[in-house]
DNA sequence: CTTATTGCAAATGGTTTGCAATTTT
DNA sequence: AAAATTGCAAACCATTTGCAATAAG
């Protein structure tokens, strides 16, 4: 199902970087150095990254061409930016590369940290969302999660 | 328990302002009449308003007054901001004057819409996410769940 | 009277953009 | 060659802040 199962082996960062440069190719984008770089990076972290920690693991290139480069990767689909709490957007792999999970955001030093729940806790929300959403005749195309409070390091 | 029930009658209104005023002055501040009348406009409005959708409603009142006004109620816990998607944040009353509730957010036009669970499915959420967030000793103070689609009129 | 709040204007700072040079196909 | 990408510097714009005047307790 997912390109990158957590396994991370060498198959597994040849197989993302093809599902990426498929999904440029789509919209007429080119898969570049840079843009290889860059979804290295956030492969390698495995959590959501800020732009001031995404900089100095892409050493020498401009910070406008980082940010660029996010924004042609999230309007290709394989790059997702979250916005909570933080002054700094966070930057992750896709759901469509990754699997789905959800978030803590540490309140003190805003770290954001991955977590899954089971498939059944996701049936439920997905099931109590779809009701409610079509009460309103909103159409859900994602949902995200996020617990907000202290990491054991700030505790 | 909660000070804003829906049915929003004068008392109810008084019973805001007084929560909201004795919030203010345990941390030292005051209740102003900006204060005041930026309370009520999130209270009328019902659902999360950004900047520019404040201002009109706060007339002669200039953008950084409401700016502060905002930072000291969120302070003092009368107001959340939200940021999701949109460039402007979001503020609505906070959850300890109102109720506990979720969100929709619109992709086309960034409306966001205040939705609820039914307290089984609440207590599903919380247990799932004590549980995977006490495995990481992080403390959970409140979570957030936003649903991402289109609305009716995008749809 | 003491201290928080206000209003104005100016600064801040994360993010975006114009344009010429450079890659990629 | 044609078109997307890059790098640099400059622009943007939501949000914050300094400071003198004002209002609340």
């Amino acid at each position: 199902m997912s390109i990158v199962d957590g396994t991370d082996s060498a198959g597994d960062r040849d197989a993302l970087h093809d599902e990426v440069c498929l999904r440029l190719e789509a919209q007429g984008r080119r898969f570049t150095s840079n843009h290889r770089l860059v979804i290295d990076v956030l492969a390698d972290a495995g959590q959501p990254l800020t732009i001031p920690q995404i900089l100095p693991r892409t050493p020498g290139v401009p910070q406008s061409s980082v940010y660029r480069t996010l924004t042609v990767l999230e309007e290709a689909g394989a790059v997702s930016r979250l916005v909570v709490g933080s002054n700094h957007a966070h930057f992750e792999l896709s759901e469509h590369l990754g699997r789905h999970h959800h978030h803590l955001v540490c309140r003190s030093c805003g770290t954001v940290t991955d977590i899954d729940f089971t498939p059944e806790t996701e049936a439920i929300i997905e099931s109590a969302l779809a009701d409610v959403a079509g009460r309103r005749r909103f159409r859900v195309d994602e949902h995200q999660i996020d617990a907000i409070g202290f990491c054991a390091d700030c505790a």
